[in-house]
DNA sequence: GTCATTTCTTAACTTAAGTGAACGAATTAT
DNA sequence: ATAATTCGTTCACTTAAGTTAAGAAATGAC
């Protein structure tokens, strides 16, 4: 577990041990289980996810409704919005499965990335990284059309097609779940034929 | 023109006297014609923009055809994917208006960095500011039909809807500039009944 | 294990977006 | 100034997604 979070930040910069043990200090690993709500909208809260194992999921509540935009799976972060407003949340993150994460209040990370200023450094080069996919996912997004959403999906996150439920995956694609049903028995039509 | 860089800056960090003359140094501010490609797909550049004035299209060609996706208007920043991979660009960047802008090459940036370490902190700050309103943008996106697409930028970036031709706010809103015209038609008739 | 709930699929119908074509208006080039 | 292109809208037609409803399958609760 420690060294799933150690292999990680090793991708971005290189720790000394004492950096290694002021990080294990902080009691930041956390087991949450499956359907286990870690934040609701209108709440406000100061925790960032790293997971580690398992499955998180961003959802709206739109005129009653579930609108499912993300999902964050092994060595994926996650930090809400309120988190950084200090609003209370627009979204809901809950756990599509048993899942171990890290929890972080970045506040506390504050005394870390006084002490060492790698940290900043890592948060850049991390936060940089993470808007060049998001960039690069909304142009795809943007440019295809719901059946070659899925088509994208089956190829870059095949997993995901199993272990999250069809009408949570059908809002992630921007549709009902009846017109996920009958895109893929279209695939299947055309694949057989 | 500085003044609107300085002011801009100042939103993230302070500077010295010292710290804006280095940046004036670099010689980064550019006037462009109303149609100039600053980015061709395939080519790789080292250059970021800040719009400084006037309006900067992102756009991909899928299958011949234009697929519009980012516009860049006043005091909002562009650093196109390939500076960051140094790969060959997916995408082009064009002009919608003239445009003064100020292009850096962040290679060049890096002297600065090492001089002044306040500029980590801002860029860290920037990137992640970006990155919060993406995620909230392709939120928005997602969650929501084309006609509500629309009205939300109508309310949101009305100044998009006078200066850039329909055709390429179509496929930013994900539609044919055919579906536009006869969305912005249902709506009128709408307001009227 | 049984019951209740949630999830997935199918179907018939409605609504909206994609397509191809036409035409006038606006813009650009020469 | 004129010709040529690009642009915006409209129309008729096609295709796909939204809606409502029903039933089967899987899951979770007790």
């Amino acid at each position: 577990m420690k060294n799933l979070l150690f292999d990680f930040i090793s991708k971005y910069i290189s720790l000394t041990e004492d950096e290694k043990n002021a990080i294990l200090s902080m009691d930041i690993f956390r087991s949450t289980k499956k359907g286990t709500i870690l934040l609701k909208e209108g709440q406000k809260s100061q925790d960032c996810y790293l997971v580690l194992k398992g499955c998180l999921r961003k959802y709206y509540i739109i005129d009653g409704e579930e609108k499912t935009t993300a999902f964050f799976t092994e060595m994926e972060e996650l930090t809400p919005h309120c988190v950084k407003n200090n609003a209370p949340s627009e979204y809901f993150i809950s756990c599509v499965e048993d899942t171990i994460l890290t929890a972080g209040d970045p506040n506390k990370g504050d005394e870390i990335l006084a002490k060492f200023p790698k940290f900043e450094i890592m948060c850049r080069k991390f936060s940089e990284e993470l808007l060049a996919k998001e960039q690069i996912n909304f142009d795809e997004f943007k440019t295809s059309s719901p059946e070659q959403r899925y088509l994208n999906l089956v190829q870059k996150r095949p997993d995901l097609i199993q272990r999250v439920p069809q009408h949570q995956l059908a809002s992630f694609l921007g549709i009902k779940p009846q017109s996920l049903s009958r895109l893929r028995a279209r695939i299947m039509e055309k694949d057989k034929g």
